[in-house]
RNA sequence: GGUCCCGUAGCUCAGCUGGAUAGAGCAACAGCCUUCUAAGCUGUGGGCCAUUGGUUCGAAUCCAAUCGGGGUCACCA
């Protein structure tokens, strides 16, 4: 049991003798001390007055004189107005950081526990261009919200559906076949999904002067869109896709092909990982059945033109089709079949989360609304992760117009960044190049993802290049160098922090019992940042353990104390600190070197 | 236009399941390295929390309206 259901418990006990209000459960608000006053936990006494009969002082005051009797931990209060600001014993709070420090992993609990398995899609790029900082974004979100949800016990599945066909995979291959010149990834030099995104451009490139030259000869543009030759031609290659001509799956191997070995090395690059692969080339047949389904089942209806379609406008979305009249699949027939092939073969899990960007809000509350019509129980366990944008300065990025930060430069940017920065600081003696190389990619992402980490999912948020990414303050590498420093202490020390037995007669300074608390807050972050599907908790929750241990750093020495006593418990102290710092940081896909 | 999301310091963001004088970082200015790594610490200035009204003992937080920004409303994905 912690500590503040313990609290609650004894105050709704001594609220009940006090005043006769049996009504009161444990959800007793209590909240953590401001800064400016002197306690630990507060409670706010002014929904109690009414039945105190009294001033919010005087409730403050009964309560907290009562508090003193029930709880021997409870040392001595203040009331301020309507606060009941109450501090713990020393004994207390040492108590607390022994069995905090016992734990090897503190917070986190053990791997498959909860019994719960959950499945997270997350990535699930096109393959017809490299990856850019909008996939970052969710490739960062989705890997480190699995890593946070496995602190919970949770069984997490990975998984990524490749969007690898479709008439915008064909753009490429046929601006491929017209202009390559059989260029490859080894003939050209370039990386397999930056060659593959270079003519994709170039397919559009061609494709705006052909309509242009359409225009110009007095065709409108809606038709000059649809009569392009190039576009005409790619409309043939998708027919051909789908009749599996030789020639052309040959092709699109070939050039599918040179896009994975690309990812692979932008993933590695991220350090994200995958359970399984989905291939919308496998899936996107999935579904039919399920429309016929539905449509016996009177959820869908058929159009005069043939189409099938489910009308939402009672649920205040729209009509929708979700088969074409001649008889394809459209994007959300796929996903219905997916979803429920995913069901089939994981009947255990009892989450499917969607990392997708919020432009696809309106499509999941679709889909999930037609999974429950169709009657599949498991419909209200789907969760659409939606996040916002990653917008330039001057706006959103898009693919086509060249206006994107790609993955790799920025990524390869980066490390460059964290190569210059540490040799200017030319702390890095006596370091091998292996571990220089291992060094600046570790700053280098860690600044990145800590950028992108550190702000609410759900929030759009801006990047300007200009601005390079930061590496001083509320960033990656400040908390990464702070954890070298620790480590630092920590190898200077002639004993093992594991032997260390906490005297039970240590007085806490401020700073010291700040870090304890904080410390303990660690377990319920991860729970919090787990259940909500947002890594910016635990972001956040790490900058500020970091900064108090700074604080910490400049006011208490560690090695140099002379008391034998105090020295041990402070490296048991900033042990434990440490150990929060990597683990949270590994929530967030971040390494944190014991050197910088 | 319907609908959804957002508006907090010059900039980037916390705080939003209602609680005390709204917090960080960057940028600016002023200090701190014969002492465990200065990628650090300390201090100063900077805010009608978009506006207005409502609910409440109490609102940045909840509700409504207005203004401003964005997404979405395809037999595209």
């Amino acid at each position: 049991m912690n500590i503040e259901h313990l609290l609650s418990s004894t105050i709704s006990q001594v609220i009940n003798e006090l005043f006769g209000l049996s009504g009161i459960p444990n959800d007793i608000i209590l909240q953590k001390t401001k800064k400016e006053f002197e306690g630990d936990f507060t409670l706010v006494t002014f929904p109690y007055i009414k039945a105190a009969k009294a001033t919010p002082e005087k409730t403050g005051e009964l309560i907290g004189e009562q508090l003193l009797k029930n709880n021997p931990s409870i040392i001595k209060f203040n009331v301020v107005k309507g606060f009941l600001n109450f501090s713990l014993s020393n004994d207390f709070w040492l108590s607390e950081f022994k069995s905090i420090s016992n734990e090897s992993d503190y917070g986190i609990k053990p791997a498959k526990s909860s019994g719960k398995q959950m499945m997270l899609e997350y990535s699930s790029p096109n393959t017809n261009k490299p990856l850019h900082l909008g996939h970052v974004r969710n490739n960062l979100l989705g890997y480190s919200v699995a890593t946070i949800m496995k602190t919970q016990g949770h069984d997490v599945i990975k998984v990524n559906l490749v969007n690898d066909r479709g008439i915008h995979i064909c753009k490429s291959m046929i601006a491929w076949k017209l202009f390559g010149n059989g260029e490859t990834p080894k003939s050209s030099g370039l990386k397999g999904d930056h060659l593959v995104g270079k003519y994709y451009v170039e397919f559009d490139k061609v494709y705006k002067k052909e309509i242009q030259t359409l225009v110009d000869g007095g065709m409108s543009k809606e038709d000059a869109e649809k009569q392009s030759p190039i576009m005409l031609l790619t409309q043939q290659m998708l027919l051909k896709w789908e009749a599996n001509d030789k020639e052309t799956i040959d092709l699109w191997k070939m050039m599918n092909g040179w896009v994975y070995e690309g990812f692979e090395v932008s993933y590695k690059k991220l350090g994200v990982d995958f359970d399984k692969m989905y291939y919308e080339s496998n899936t996107y047949l999935l579904g039919k059945e399920i429309v016929q389904e539905g449509l016996s089942k009177n959820v869908f209806y058929k159009k005069e033109n043939g189409s099938i379609c489910i009308d939402l406008t009672a649920e205040k979305l729209d009509e929708k089709v979700v088969l074409r009249s001649d008889g394809t699949s459209v994007y959300i027939t796929q996903d219905l079949g997916t979803a429920i092939e995913r069901f089939k073969e994981f009947p255990a899990i009892s989450r499917m989360i969607y990392t997708v960007g919020n432009e696809q809000d309106y499509h999941f509350k679709v889909l999930f609304k037609i999974l429950e019509k169709l009657g599949y129980a498991w419909a209200k366990e789907c969760y659409h992760l939606s996040y916002g944008m990653v917008e330039l300065p001057e706006g959103k990025m898009k693919s086509r117009e060249g206006t994107v930060v790609d993955a790799d430069d920025l990524m390869d940017g980066m490390v460059a960044t964290a190569k210059e920065t540490t040799e200017e600081l030319g702390k890095v003696e006596g370091f091998t190049k292996d571990e220089l190389d291992y060094l600046y990619q570790t700053i280098g992402m860690g600044a990145l993802k800590y950028f992108i980490l550190k702000v609410d999912p759900k929030k759009k948020m801006l990047f300007d290049p200009k601005e390079s990414i930061d590496f001083n303050g509320h960033t990656g590498p400040f908390i990464q160098y702070t954890h070298a420093r620790i480590k630092s202490i920590l190898r200077k020390f002639e004993g093992k922090s594991s032997e260390i037995i906490i005297d039970d007669n240590i007085n806490l300074l401020d700073k010291e019992k700040e870090l304890i608390k904080l410390q303990y807050d660690f377990p319920k972050i991860l729970e919090e940042s787990s259940n909500s599907y947002n890594p910016a908790v635990v972001a956040n929750y790490i900058y500020e353990l970091t900064k108090l241990f700074n604080q910490f750093y400049n006011e208490c020495p560690v090695l140099k104390e002379e008391n034998n006593t105090i020295k041990e418990f402070r490296i048991k102290l900033i042990n434990t600190t440490a150990n929060i710092i990597k683990n949270g940081m590994l929530c967030l896909g971040i390494d944190v070197p014991e050197r910088m």
